[in-house]
DNA sequence: TTATTACATTGTAATCTTTATAATTAGTGT
DNA sequence: ACACTAATTATAAAGATTACAATGTAATAA
């Protein structure tokens, strides 16, 4: 059974168990997220799925992003640009995105912790969680830099 | 002479060594983010300036913030919310921001070089910088809930 | 000083992403 | 299969940002 099936499958029991209908735009969505290595914009989601889905409503992506966002499925990444981007929760990770082409490669770190208690001991907050991306040129675009 | 008072000057030196003219109303945005301990959002600093430049347009806060983060005097800060906010480039610092009333407060923390050394080795990126942020809940919002 | 040129500002329209709304359709449990 | 509720669709609306053309203003050179 491949790790996408797992996760899959494991998305679809969440749903249940919080109640939420499974429709076949929500399985294709999932499906589409799990298995998509980009970092997907609503847009991308929708122009991916109207060749299954013809009469889909784009309302419908962010409806249902929204929906998975809230059970905890879907992390939404905002960075500079004008869209964001969705992300299936799989296991903690950090992004590192690339500022000639806007690829993002995920990398793990362990977490920052010692930067959340700091940060609450000199702000007083209470800190729930933290974000953390670093940018760069990936080696595609190193290379064809070099060249030029 | 006021620290804020040396902020703007050098800004306005950068300005001049960069060969941006300095117009009334570049000053005067200048002089807005650095008083400022907010981070304000474009249309902040449009409705905060529209006493003394009442003719002035949405379109040049925009351009100039532009120019402005092009020489590296500003920062654009884009959190999950509609609008980006803008960050006077003084010493570097992170951000914890309360998820209730979206206050942001800086708070200083060594640079995480380490994160970037490991990111860059096991993703071939050339790094360049990182963002991070802790969010939570701030003391003021924190005390509201515990009334309730 | 004056003319010339390049850059800034203004006002407005356009674009783009996201959300709201109302009507229709489709899942789900009995 | 029925009834109930939620989801989808289509469209409009909102909000942030950018594009563009016309006007204004600062720097430069004659």
């Amino acid at each position: 059974m491949s790790h996408e099936h797992n996760h899959l499958q494991e998305a679809l029991d969440t749903l249940k168990e919080t109640g939420v209908r499974i429709t076949p735009q929500r399985h294709a969505i999932l499906e589409f997220l799990i298995q998509s290595m980009t970092h997907p914009t609503a847009d991308d989601i929708y122009k991916a799925l109207e060749g299954k889905f013809p009469n889909m409503s784009v309302a419908t992506v962010y409806n249902n992003l929204r929906v998975f966002r809230e059970v905890g499925l879907v992390k939404e990444l905002t960075y500079g640009d004008a869209s964001s981007r969705f992300d299936f929760v799989t296991t903690e990770h950090y992004h590192a995105i690339c500022e000639d082409c806007g690829k993002i490669v995920d990398f793990h770190y362990p977490g920052l912790d010692e930067v959340e208690q700091l940060a609450s001991h000199v702000t007083g907050f209470k800190v729930s969680h933290h974000r953390m991306e670093v940018y760069g040129t990936c080696p595609e675009c190193t290379i064809n830099k070099e060249v030029h």
